[in-house]
DNA sequence: CTCCGGTACC
DNA sequence: GGTACCGGAG
C-alpha cells in the first residue's frame, strides 16, 4: 500500500494522487494479483499519472515481491532497493511510513532544507548522512513528514524564512543570505523541465492513452501519437516506448499494450 | 505562462 | 553529472 502510494507520488503531486490511489488498490490490492496478470491493465489504470514507466516497473516490482519474497513487500533497504522503480528515496520511505523505521528520506523539499540549513550545496551522500544523523529516532515517521513539510510550506523556492521557526539556527539565514541559494543544483533538488507541448513526452503520452483503448496499426501511428505528417519522429519515438516495455509489436505489425 | 516532483540510463 | 521521462493546478 505505502510502497504504492510513494511510486504514485514520485513526481507527482500528492493532490493528483490523492483520487487515484483508492481505486488503484482496489483493482491491484495485494502484488500477488497484480503479477498475476499482464502489464496492460497496470498502464491502463496509470493513465493520466504519468511517466508511464513507472506502471511498467511497479507490475515488474510485484513480479519480484511475489518470485523473491513471497509476496511480501521487503523491509530492509538493499532489497527495497533491487526493486524496479525503487531508488534511494521510495525504498527509505518504504521503511519509515509503512515499517515506522528510524530511517530518513531526502526528497527535492527536504533537500532544499538540508542545503540552507548547512549553508552550502550538498552531494548525494552529504545530504543524505546529514539526514541520518539529524532523524529523530523518537518518532522517525513525523521527523520526516515535518521536514518535507517545512521544504513543501515554507522553505521554498523562494524561501519564506520570516515564517520560518528554525531559521535562528539555519546557516544560510544566519550568514544574511549573502551567499547564493545553495539549495538549486543540490541533492535530490529538482530542476527545471523542458516544456511538454510539442515535446517527445506528448507523444508517447498520446499512444499510450490511445492504446488503452486498443490497437494502433502501423499506418495509423502518426496520427495516434499527435504527429500527422512526421511519420519519421513517430518511428523514432514509438521505439523509446517498445524499449521501455510500455508498447509491442501485434500479430498484424500494428501496436498494441504489452501483454 | 510557471511551478512542482525521483529513477534509470548514458 | 547530465538527460529523458508526464500532467494538472495556479
Amino acid at each position: 500500500m505505502i510502497l504504492v502510494s510513494e511510486l504514485m507520488l514520485q513526481q507527482t503531486q500528492a493532490s493528483r494522487v490523492v483520487e487515484r490511489l483508492t481505486p488503484f488498490l482496489e483493482e491491484f490490492p495485494t502484488p500477488e494479483g497484480m503479477a498475476q496478470g499482464s502489464v496492460a491493465p497496470v498502464i491502463s489504470a496509470w493513465n493520466g499519472l504519468g511517466y508511464n514507466r513507472r506502471a511498467v516497473n511497479l507490475h515488474r516490482a510485484a513480479r519480484k515481491i511475489v518470485d523473491e519474497h513471497r509476496g511480501a513487500v521487503p523491509d530492509n533497504l538493499g532489497d527495497l532497493l533491487d526493486l524496479p522503480g525503487v531508488g534511494p528515496y521510495t525504498a527509505r520511505a518504504v521503511l519509515v511510513f509503512a515499517f515506522e523505521r528510524s530511517e530518513a528520506v531526502v526528497d527535492t523539499n527536504i533537500g532544499r532544507v538540508l542545503a540552507r540549513w548547512e549553508g552550502r550545496t550538498l552531494g548525494r551522500q552529504e545530504a543524505q548522512e546529514l539526514a541520518d544523523r539529524l532523524v529523530s529516532h523518537d518518532d522517525p515517521w513525523g521527523w520526516n513528514q515535518a521536514l518535507m513539510e517545512l521544504g513543501a510550506l515554507i522553505c521554498t523556492g523562494v524561501p519564506q524564512c520570516v515564517e520560518c521557526p528554525v531559521s535562528n539556527s539555519c546557516r544560510w539565514f544566519v550568514s544574511g543570505r549573502d551567499g547564493a541559494d545553495p539549495a538549486p543544483g543540490s541533492a535530490a533538488v529538482s530542476r527545471r523541465q523542458s516544456r511538454f507541448d510539442g515535446s517527445d513526452r506528448q507523444g508517447r503520452s498520446a499512444l499510450v492513452r490511445t492504446l488503452s483503448a486498443g490497437p494502433v496499426s502501423e499506418s495509423d501511428l502518426p496520427v495516434a501519437m499527435g504527429w500527422p505528417d512526421d511519420a519519421e519522429r513517430a518511428h523514432r519515438v514509438v521505439k523509446t516506448l517498445l524499449t521501455d516495455g510500455l508498447v509491442t509489436r501485434s500479430e498484424d505489425g500494428g501496436f498494441e499494450l504489452p501483454t
